[in-house]
DNA sequence: GGTTGATCTAGAGCTGACTCTAGCTCCTAG
DNA sequence: CTAGGAGCTAGAGTCAGCTCTAGATCAACC
C-alpha cells in the first residue's frame, strides 16, 4: 500500500476544476458527489483524484445544460453500485436527447447569424466601394431582408 | 392601399410564437421590439406580421443563449436605422463566437454521453447473455471506466 | 343587465445556480 | 504569541428570465 492517493484541499480542487470553493460546497450539499467528501483534521474537506475526475464529468454535463437534480440522481445511481445500469442508461439517453435538440437549435442560430453577418458585410463592402466618406441611404426599414429559416448554404 | 396587414392580439402572437403573453409584455418592457408595439382601442396591444418576424429572430437568438440586454442592443441598432452596420456586425460576430464555443462544449458532452451509453449498453448486454435473472457482480467501484476526454470515435 | 374572457398595469414571487457574509476554528510563519 | 490565510457552517443575497396576482377595463354573447 505505497499508493499515496494524492489528497487535495478545497482550494486546490477549485483551482484545478475552475469551480469556486463556494460552488464545491454547494455541489456537495446538493448531493452531486458519489462518495461523501471525506474530512481531514479540523473538519476540512479532503478530495481525492476520483472526486476531481467525477467533477470533471459533472462540469461537462452541466455545461451541456444538465440540471443539478439530474446530476444528483446520476450520482445516487452510481453510489448505489452495480445493478441499476438501465436507469443510468435512461438518464443518459434523456440527456442525449436534450443535447441533440440543443445542437439543432444552435445550428439553426448559426445559420441565422451567418446569414446576417453576410448581409452586413455585403452592405459595408458596397458602401465602401460606392463612394468616399459620408454617403448614407435613406435607411432600410426595420432590418435587412428577412431571414427565412432553412435558407442557409 | 388595399393591404390588410393582418394585426394580431397578444394572445394570437403568444399562440404562434410559443411565448407566453407575460413574456411578450416583459420583452416589450425590456426594449426587445424594434418599433414600439402599437396600441388599439382600449389600449390593447396590436402586433403586425413584422413584429412576429422579429420575435422569431429573437427566439432563435435567445435559444442560443443571447442575453436579453444584447437583444435589446441589437433592436436599438436596428431601430436607429442604416449607418450602424459595423456595430451590428460586431454584435453578431460576438454572438457567433459564443455559439461556436457552446457547440464545442455540447459536442464534447455528446462524446461523453455516447461513451457512457456505450459502456452501459455493453454491460447490460453482457449481463443478459451471461445468465438468467439475478446475477449480480460485486459492484464496480464508483463508476465504470473513466472517460478520457477526446477518446471518442 | 350580467357574465365571460381577453387585456391592461404595477408589482410581487419564483427557479436555478451560485455567490457572498459573518463569525468562528485551525495551522503556520515570524 | 500573534497575525495571516485557508477552511468551516448557516444562512442571506444576487441575477436572469420569466411567471403570477390583483384589481380594473372592455367587448361580446345570452
Amino acid at each position: 500500500m505505497a499508493e499515496v492517493t494524492a489528497t487535495l484541499s478545497i482550494g486546490q480542487v477549485a483551482e484545478r476544476t475552475g469551480l469556486s470553493v463556494h460552488a464545491l460546497r454547494f455541489y456537495e450539499q446538493q448531493g452531486v458527489f458519489v462518495s461523501p467528501v471525506r474530512r481531514g483534521p479540523g473538519g476540512r474537506r479532503v478530495y481525492s483524484q476520483d472526486d476531481v475526475d467525477w467533477l470533471t464529468v459533472c462540469i461537462i454535463l452541466r455545461a451541456s445544460g444538465m440540471p443539478l437534480p439530474a446530476l444528483r440522481r446520476y450520482a445516487d445511481l452510481v453510489r448505489e453500485g452495480a445493478g441499476n445500469e438501465e436507469e443510468r442508461l435512461t438518464l443518459m439517453r434523456e440527456h442525449h436527447e436534450r443535447v441533440t435538440t440543443q445542437l439543432g437549435q444552435l445550428t439553426q442560430c448559426l445559420d441565422l447569424i451567418t446569414f446576417k453577418v453576410g448581409v452586413y458585410e455585403d452592405l459595408l463592402d458596397q458602401e465602401r466601394r460606392e463612394a468616399g466618406p459620408d454617403q448614407r441611404r435613406p435607411s432600410v426599414d426595420g432590418d435587412v431582408p428577412a431571414f427565412r429559416p432553412g435558407t442557409s448554404a
